[in-house]
DNA sequence: CGAGGTGTTGAAATATCTCAAGCGCCGTGG
DNA sequence: CCACGGCGCTTGAGATATTTCAACACCTCG
């Protein structure tokens, strides 16, 4: 396991059993690293199939733009996601990719991709459950974005953010890294910039969490679990300390 | 193509391109065909992996509870869809899945289905693209949730479900049976069941659709895609008639 | 016949949005 | 070195969309 060099590789370890020659397999595809700026768009709505995207290091989106202008992310993707063994499949993407920071970006061609897939079951077996694991967030945001109000909906998408970066070691203690804007949250949790501030004034004064420069800060973990409604076997993971 | 028997299997047909063969071995599995009686739970959140569900005749849904009671569903299933592959790769259900009405459903054993699926890639390969569209469908629902005022989400969910019965035959002219309820509808679009009454009337007034008795009528496709914003090459299908 | 689920409507309450303004920070160009 | 402009954050006040509460009509079913 300590031969596993990068998130990427690592994830997959992490959602199936994998052994030295799959995992090598995988390593071998993160090269070579592209820097991508922040705000470019990798994939754009309408694109035909091209390589996937594994980001390594930074913050990506997928989102969709409106006739009015509007946008909605629909998910982010930080380090160890991967875009769209889709793309390959269906015809034409439904919706775009773009960064949200400075990223360090992995392309495997798709035909390499396809073929490491159809040649490693246990890889096949990986890449599935890391999509059903997708999945089960997209369904998750359904729920908060159609049941809960803004309070709850914004303290639930930082403790799935929390714990996702904590699974892959980018959280400590109860603080975490969090370069987004609040425009950026606010496109992804269907409010407004303005309403989305009013409600962080909230979280701050109740002494739950405070998200400035860049980083989340935890301050009542058991607080913030319930305003959010947080189901603590959210992707079968949990948010540790005192709560639980 | 005649010799296709169920829905179940036309669907992955015009998924993927099957052999005989293959057609066979998915008919095969299209028994023994169980009623289930409408209101009732197939799968309940924290469910361990049981058989996979395919819905031969009537409506069910993918939904989740929250604390306070109130309920938000996920996902529509028809005729020709199935629950969970999942399941079966998951360690537990994180949401429900219960009908809607009365309901034809096969129960397909997870050993037989894990057979069926790695021993004949064409399948693999149609399984998971219908898993892939259903992931489109979610991104779309949370697009509609998050930025869609109420009349918009309306329209663009009677036009969704419109084009879905219609792929698989069950709507003719700008007709189709829809036996749903206000109150289910509005959990479905994160609305108040009043609410939704209210944008039902405005949809009314203005021509451009009904739904009365169980029944959707588009008065004005043309108009109702207009107001949904629908994009007319969602999920790679479209509204005919006068529209495109 | 009564009970409960479903659809309909009205009026008041509330959550969220819109518009508008000001502040601080930072990088750029003079 | 300073001034400027732009972006992101913050706050206020009024507008609007949606919810809540309440009542009633209709229908089916027992």
């Amino acid at each position: 396991m300590d031969r596993v060099t990068n998130v990427f590789t690592r994830k997959l370890v992490g959602l199936a059993s994998l052994n030295e020659h799959e995992i090598a397999l995988l390593d071998a595809e993160a090269t070579p690293i592209r820097l991508i700026a922040a705000h470019r768009d990798l994939i754009r709505e309408g694109d035909k199939p091209g390589p996937v995207f594994v980001v390594l290091d930074g913050w990506a989106c997928r989102y969709k733009m409106l006739p009015d202008g509007s946008r909605q992310i629909v998910a982010f993707m930080m380090p160890g996601d991967f875009c769209d063994i889709h793309a390959g499949i269906l015809d034409e993407m439904d919706h775009a990719i773009g960064t949200l920071t400075a990223c360090q970006i992995v392309a495997i061609p798709r035909e390499r991709m396809d073929r490491l897939i159809v040649a490693t079951p246990a890889l096949t077996h990986a890449f599935w459950r890391a999509q059903l694991v997708d999945e089960g967030v997209l369904r998750a945001w359904i729920v908060s974005i159609g049941r809960r109000d803004s309070l709850q909906r914004v303290a639930h998408l930082m403790l799935e953010l929390y714990v996702r970066l904590r699974s892959i070691g980018l959280a400590n203690d109860e603080r975490c890294e969090m370069p987004l804007t609040q425009a950026v949250l606010a496109d992804s949790l269907g409010l407004t910039p303005v309403h989305l501030n009013r409600v962080l004034k909230v979280l701050r004064e109740r002494r739950a969490m405070t998200l400035t420069g860049g980083t989340l800060q935890l301050l009542d973990p058991r607080e913030l679990v319930r305003i959010a409604g947080f189901d603590n076997n959210y992707l079968h993971r949990r948010v540790p300390d005192e709560v639980g």
